[in-house]
DNA sequence: GTGCGTTGCCAAGGCAGCGTCAAGATCCGG
DNA sequence: CCGGATCTTGACGCTGCCTTGGCAACGCAC
């Protein structure tokens, strides 16, 4: 999960910030004066930066210029002046975002998203590992123990819902209606034969699969 | 230089933009609706698109949504309404920033600059190589052993969308709306016509082609 | 053990998707 | 206005995927 490094020296501020990104499932580092944000951020590497103007120390220009120095990471600047003049000279110090304080808590996680988003280029490896193959979901591709499997386009699609929920079982409707549509809500012969030939391009013994495993009566789970 | 593209479909608001963008150097394109919007993404490839929420012809969102299938250039979204809820549900459809109309121009240019400046962190080596031939993406080149490969502007167009993606599967659609625009989404033919000659000037073989894959029924796929 | 529903497996026919070619249509420089 | 390059369009086999039906194996309830 993401870490964000809160920087204000308002401490009612900070805790209403740090309770609300809690809950959201990020990590919180907090820190009250510029100095000790530069210090903070050198030693976490937080994935984004919320940067109150106002602080007792430090200009907040020079905060960010500090932080730009070395890092790329989302800067998200709350402060309570509309002043445009200061919005406009953050911005161009390296800033990403700027928020006019008060602001809707709503809004502020919605940009802090956006701007977490942005920072990483790389939304991660959608990549699944089970010890038999790997299935990258992003290149749209299969393989096992180095090769590449071919899938036609129906199996892949249907791989591709059982891997995208691991561990899950996928009733017989669900998965019939996300890779055929919802006409073909009672084909289960199709899951049958479809699964058998997953089976046969991607399990060891697809007599006894380990990973494309059948749930009689339920349906379908994918366990990597 | 940079372009913008305008999407508003309030003229005095256009031309104001258009005017100051262009004052600071920027290369301006306007549309009117989603539609036309998206058409033009396409076609230009611009740096930055400036979206009005309040077109006439389509939901904001879905405009956002159908530049963010295919594209990561930076959205910064206009609005009239101050509502929490909208900005918070543009920013998680995919848009970069977001300003509330009426707005000091100072402020739009300079969220402006730091949008542009997020979407360029690539530098990079713009050079792809293959056993077979050399891809310069800066340059518009293409070599095979030592050799200047002439490609036409459409077979070059498609190479390039491939080679921006090495090892992931593009389905007709993305390769379609990226090279020839949105209202080509069903004209399939064009790709198996192109990727044919793409094949035959790069492939040792084009029968049996190592770089240039077509994932039966799925897409096509570029392999460095 | 028996009966029933569910699942795995196989093979054959129809057909969609793909590669290929070639003939207009269109654009562009001279 | 002409000629060549480029793009569009249609047609035609062919490969291989999807569909379909039938049958055997299995598990569970009785």
């Amino acid at each position: 999960m993401s870490t964000v490094l809160v920087v204000d020296d308002d401490p009612a501020l900070v805790r209403a910030l740090t309770i609300n990104l809690r809950a959201r499932g990020y990590q919180v580092h907090a820190a009250a004066t510029g100095a000790g944000a530069l210090q903070l951020a050198a030693t976490d590497a937080p994935d984004a930066v919320v940067l109150d103007l106002g602080l007792p120390d430090m200009d907040g220009s020079d905060v960010i210029a500090g932080l730009r120095g070395w890092t790329d990471v989302p800067i998200l600047v709350l402060s309570a002046r509309e002043h445009s003049r200061q919005k406009v000279a953050a911005l161009d110090a390296g800033a990403d975002d700027y928020v006019v304080k008060p602001f809707g808590m709503e809004e502020l996680l919605a940009r802090l998203r956006a701007a977490i988003r942005r920072g990483t280029p790389t939304p991660a490896e959608p990549r699944i590992t089970t010890e038999d193959f790997t299935i990258d979901l992003s290149a749209g591709r299969v393989t096992a123990d180095g090769r590449d499997v071919k899938l036609t386009p129906t199996e892949w699609h249907l791989l591709e819902v059982l891997a995208r929920h691991p561990g899950k079982v996928l009733d017989h409707g669900r998965l019939l209606t996300e890779v055929w549509g919802p006409a073909y809500r009672e084909q289960t012969n199709y899951l049958r034969v479809y699964m058998a030939t997953l089976r046969r391009k991607l399990e060891p013994d697809a007599a006894h699969p380990r990973h494309l495993l059948t749930e009689a009566g339920r349906g379908y789970r994918f366990e990597p």
